[in-house]
DNA sequence: CGTATCGTTGATACCTGTCAATCTTGGTGG
DNA sequence: CCACCAAGATTGACAGGTATCAACGATACG
């Protein structure tokens, strides 16, 4: 370890150029407390499909997402697959306070995480309450979300639970674009970060019928499908009435 | 006030005769501690049917179930339901840290709470970090059982979901009963808290196919059903591989 | 330009929802 | 004590939405 570079300045650095460093729960840290934590963490760069856990393993690993998509999925015996969970830049990855995982996680596109032992973070927790309360809000958001999405999973038909899946996607879209990126002139689009397999596996549905879907509303106008993965909302309004009637 | 009565004592008293002292997230707090929770603690009883509040509401309440079962649950503007909560004693009621309810709330059975005011209960939490810390390992035990139930509710058929429902209910009537009560002779027996309507709208089916599966149930000899809500389980193992294929 | 993977479209079957009738249960009043 | 009634639960007939199975088309890649 050279004098010249002292290790602060390296992980401080490290830190200040984060994309997510003022949206994820480590943005309650001032740079001082931030040290904690970067002095333990580690970058990890995924490839679509790479899978970072199964769903009995032991839970070594608690992760900020810095840029890609992740999904939280169970399965059944027979291989019946349920999308449980969609994580995004700045969202959290990884059980705290539990040796196990219930889950299985995999990347769905390139992903690069923030890495840290979860024993270590909880330690971590432990000694920064602001940090244990950034995490406690960002759990019940996410419980928020999973329960909003059981109302979908159980009760809306095929077709509301295509249109309150774009509907959500382009939300999300709208938060992670660059705000001078598009200033409002053209019609809201983005990029499907699953393939329709997936898009079923998140609609509790078959891909036939995911796909049978999407064409309907791209035949009547709703949408336009640029490139198979590129959705084009073309009616908003039209597309919040068919996720939700009334 | 008297002098032969300090607060204290009636307060301390309230809790150390309260049933779900220690099970409840208040478990963590020593006697002197629980004191921030007994000052400002109400009780309330509801009756069955009755609503807590409603999903646009404010947040007014954070409380504790003393006894009873309440249910958690969102609707559609065409009036289709979808339970997403079903809370039993010591569990929590209430979202911490939000202003608007996302979901409504009833009590199912009569019901017991230990009310507190919402901001003054995170005045509590803010003070003491081992109550956030039992809040927060809760919300992460509540968000894996939501996700355990998306895939029941995107993946499992009918039957699957009745024999899970079972199952669940079986498992929660083993912890609340008494220990002494059931040595261990006579199979596992418990009430249903739900009508066969709330089921369906537990398990995103109809009242018809519920009570299908349970007559199917029946008559293959898995369970015995005593008086309509009673239901004792006949073959535990049986149950188990129709709620999960192998 | 062939091949593999993914997506779309079609025909059919089946599970579950819908609508309706009947049965059961519990409570009330005569 | 019994008749009556209302609410909940069960059962039946039928229809419709989605899954299943299969063929075909599109796209990417070597």
């Amino acid at each position: 370890m050279s004098d010249s570079a002292p290790p602060e300045v390296i992980l401080d650095h490290r830190c200040s150029n984060c994309p997510v460093r003022h949206h994820a729960i480590c943005a309650v840290l001032d740079n001082q407390s931030s040290h904690a934590l970067s002095d333990i963490m580690v970058h990890k760069q995924l490839v679509p499909g790479q899978p970072l856990w199964s769903d009995k393993d032991e839970a070594h690993l608690f992760a900020i997402i810095v840029s890609g998509t992740v999904k939280l999925f169970k399965m059944l015996a027979d291989g019946r697959q349920q999308i449980v969970g969609l994580l995004f830049p700045s969202d959290c990855l990884g059980r705290a306070y539990s040796e196990t995982q219930q889950t299985f996680a995999e990347a769905v596109t390139n992903v690069e995480l923030c890495c840290f032992p979860r024993q270590q973070f909880e330690h971590v927790l432990t000694q920064h309450p602001e940090l244990e309360h950034a995490l406690l809000e960002k759990t019940l958001t996410d419980l928020d979300n999973a329960r909003e999405w059981m109302i979908a999973l159980g009760r809306k038909t095929a077709s509301e639970k295509i249109a309150s899946f774009l509907q959500q996607m382009s939300r999300r879209s709208e938060l992670t674009r660059c705000p001078n990126h598009r200033p409002t002139p053209d019609l809201p689009t983005f990029v499907l970060p699953l393939a329709r397999a997936e898009i079923a596996d998140y609609l509790g549905m078959t891909m036939e019928t995911v796909s049978r879907n999407l064409t309907k509303l791209r035949v009547d106008g709703v949408i336009r499908l640029i490139d198979g993965q590129t959705v084009e909302i073309c009616d908003a309004d039209r597309l919040a009435s068919l996720a939700e009637p009334q």
